[in-house]
DNA sequence: GTAACCAGTTACCTGAAAGTAATTGGTTAC
DNA sequence: GTAACCAATTACTTTCAGGTAACTGGTTAC
């Protein structure tokens, strides 16, 4: 990557890296979509499961984030018909796929927020 | 990462985690930050350079998000005293350190995008 | 002297993201 | 039979990201 010094970012290559950061962009943002997937690289959970473990999210932003990422086969909806019906949601391949990603993103914001802290003394 | 799958996320290393991640994704989120920080990972850039690379990008936006990314040390404004005055943002050290993180994303992102075509067919 | 380039700023507007609060329909424990 | 849990949904409101368009003050080329 970044090896194209002389192209610009209108270049074919160039393009489809800014497209690839897009997609990728749009499955991570938001305020919840990270700490939902980062919920569920814990194991299945249950959907009262992972909103208590968030702790501050609606019950109305959990279900929408759920459908979107499920839409975008990052989990899976398991229904199991017991009585009472449980409700599971767990990671696909897709979604586990996503780890080494966000550790990056993790371990840089763990050195964003030392430089920060560090030049602010 | 990852390890302490008994562990919820309100255990302390996991509040750590969000909050990283969050920080990270704050300065990356939008529209226009990715493209601009890629922008600037091919060398210093006048204003109109990168405006006129990103090619939508509003003069307004430009600014806006130049000066946020100024703000968490990501970029440099440098004013050289010339006629007529020029300025050239690059990236400081902080901000070339979120290559990994860029390639990752930019990797998952087109992984993504060939999972999805490809279950759609 | 006027047209164009540079590096922006300002005011206004719109749509999407997110929050709040109440409600739903089913199940189970007491 | 009523209180509580589960898995949500609905209606309403607030907030904010982002877009549009016009303008600014300085410089330079012709």
């Amino acid at each position: 990557m970044f090896k194209d010094q002389n192209k610009s970012l209108k270049t074919g290559t160039c393009q489809l890296r800014l497209k690839a950061s897009r997609d990728a962009l749009e499955v991570i943002q938001g305020k919840w979509r990270v700490p939902i997937i980062i919920s569920l690289t814990f194991g299945k959970k249950r959907f009262n499961e992972i909103k208590n473990e968030i702790g501050d999210i609606s019950p109305k932003m959990l279900s929408q984030e759920l459908k979107m990422l499920e839409e975008n086969q990052i989990i899976q909806r398991n229904v199991y018909d017991s009585k009472p019906v449980m409700i599971e949601y767990e990671l696909t391949p897709l979604g586990r796929s996503m780890k080494k990603m966000l550790e990056e993103l993790l371990a840089w914001g763990l050195h964003f927020r030392k430089e920060i802290i560090k030049k602010q003394h």
